[in-house]
DNA sequence: AGGTCCGGTGTTACCGGCAACATCGGGCGA
DNA sequence: TCGCCCGATGTTGCCGGTAACACCGGACCT
């Protein structure tokens, strides 16, 4: 408390008012750390806590001043320290994102979208990859992802467990489930609604009554909505689904379903994803049936491949990207409490190819 | 200064004691923040060293103060803030991760691999997706990477401009393209020196002598890896690569690459992954072509899907899984100062499947 | 019996930011 | 002309940990 700082610029020892001792910084060392704020505030001559608010755009500095600290932050090639910054403001910027089957189509296409909505939005994904879907794997993820620090906490497979685990444990962050959850009867997807009559209307329109489903797991949320849709929509065309199988998503699980059938009871086959229906045309022509001449097959999502299946697959389109984003922009809308609730709407739309066509009599 | 802390428990005042003046934290206050080091301290009536010390399994505390501690930290439920300790410490436990590409087969194969690695070394990926692959988006993304403080850099798809951007960019912490780096001609990986080999085999022992290779992008090092090898396999085993079309991985790059020929000049196409032969096969039977007995096909990567192409594809199995996981063990051993280079193998193996057969005469 | 060493703990400083408050000089009104 | 207000900037404290050092009492040594 002896003298107080003087603040004319230039003086000679003006390095002993510096608050904190450091060790100097050549510029020609090689490995030096990065430069802090209170680096820039000595190059520029002026108190750290003017660099800070030059940094967070405060007018009310003068013009001089500014030249001042905008010189030193580029010669010191500054950057900020989001772990600094983010124990103070705890805002880390952080997302965690939690999955299985991040090879599968679903996932990594949603978590590429998501990924890129974050990155938009100055946030970044922190990733944790889950071997098995079990309570205990995901609460040890998820327990990882806490100590991160993030904003948000986003899961991008929906089984059972990983809604279960949403429900009961209090993340004190915005968390949300990326793919579709449990609709209710009275909830009116378009995927419900438009997406997969069309798709049954197709169907019918070929002549076809009688349906083969190949689904997904059942602790799949996706996977019962779709059961859920076809169900009905094939109740009010008319149609039959004599028989559902449940597959695991993989080519392999369709063509298993369908070799292991006695006999095919129906004239179409129609698989909750592109995958399985691979797997089910390649066990059908096995048995010496075509498609689509003897059997029709379709699809959903519409992965990039599916167009060039033996034959190219009738499919419903999936919005997967349009999914990811939207899960990003919600999490960081509750998180800016901007409670903006887009009903993100799931899109669908039936694409029409060479695995469907007219049934046999 | 005037007094000594008291360290009898149970001293009703002892509060007065304490380094710093917190609020008061209620324990039935809804939302609570997560309970500090100080107030585990405050609650076992020890310094906030001691806790410290216990977390960082220090031996030489007492029984009863350990016991004391380890009570108070389940009693406020207390878990560790990883930003204040990276502060300190400079680890993040984090590994930034950098892709384009990720919604394909091999990015995220290698992404899954990896974080599963990391999450099992205690590690988080920082994951920042790319649009394109140019230069600037990829120098924005590293900008965002280091702002979080990573502990190392992972790339998971090998671009040229990613190759440039990694050799030029000063990154201050390991750094890695997962993918498979260039292979000068004396590096003898085994896919180079068995696989490949197995595979041109293969087709020299069903009497193919003229192949047509569908290569990647040619600034993937990944696939000029995979043509340099055909080129060498084929010339030591006297076939003739007569044709090389380069796509872009996608199966509709295949099927463009073989519709647009005006004459097939082959009896075997190498894909230089199993997507393009996917589009392949479809091109040669919208020809009249059969599979395999006019043309033989094979593929790279042996993805899950390829088992059930139709037919079933021939292809090099690939070890995407292995090498995610040793890309992120190297790192981390390089973080940790154990320099441990162990030569990532590229294992591959040859699957035998129907899309090959005898050439015709 | 006094000094020394040492095990067990407490205290202080620091990491790199941000926020609140303090300070200083000049313009302006009374 | 003096006090007040205000704009520009400096100082201090804090976020939640870790590291270094200080301190205290008892065992051991001479």
């Amino acid at each position: 408390m002896a003298e107080q700082a003087i603040p004319t610029p230039g003086t000679a020892d003006r390095d002993a008012g510096a608050v904190r001792a450091r060790s100097p910084r050549s510029a020609t060392s090689g490995a030096r750390r990065p430069a802090t704020i209170y680096d820039v505030a000595q190059a520029a001559g002026v108190s750290h806590q003017t660099v800070s608010r030059y940094l967070k755009g405060f007018e009310g500095i003068r013009p001089e001043t500014r030249a001042k600290v905008e010189r030193a932050l580029t010669d010191l090639e500054y950057r900020p320290n989001l772990t600094a910054r983010s124990l103070t403001t705890g805002r880390s910027r952080r997302i965690g994102a939690l999955t299985h089957d991040i090879d599968k189509y679903g996932p990594s296409k949603i978590l590429g979208s998501a990924s890129a909505a974050a990155r938009d939005a100055g946030y970044v994904l922190d990733v944790v990859a889950l071997d098995t879907g079990d309570m205990d794997s995901i609460a040890q993820a998820l327990s990882m992802i806490a100590e991160h620090d993030v904003e948000a906490i986003l899961a991008l497979s929906s089984t059972d467990e990983m809604t279960k685990a949403f429900a009961q444990i209090d993340f004190r962050v915005p968390a949300l489930i990326a793919t579709e959850p449990d609709e209710p009867a009275r909830v009116a997807s378009q995927f419900a609604t438009v997406g997969m009559p069309a798709l049954v209307g197709h169907l019918a329109s070929l002549g076809h009554r009688r349906i083969l489903h190949l689904a997904g797991p059942s602790q799949w949320s996706a996977a019962r909505n779709r059961t859920r849709a076809l169900e009905n929509a094939a109740t009010e065309q008319g149609l039959a689904v004599v028989r559902t199988i449940e597959g695991d998503w993989s080519a392999q699980s369709g063509h298993a379903a369908v070799s292991g059938l006695a006999a095919l009871e129906a004239t179409a086959i129609v698989s909750a994803n592109d995958q399985m229906a691979l797997g089910a045309i390649l066990a059908l022509s096995e048995r010496g049936l075509s498609v689509p001449d003897d059997v029709s097959v379709t699809g959903i999502d519409d992965i990039p491949d599916a167009a060039f299946y033996l034959p190219p697959l009738t499919t419903l389109r999936m919005d997967l990207t349009g999914r990811g984003r939207a899960a990003v922009r919600e999490l960081i809308g509750r998180i800016d409490g901007s409670e903006a609730h887009e009903p993100r709407a799931v899109q669908s739309e039936l694409i029409v190819r060479r695995s469907t066509g007219p049934a046999p009599r």
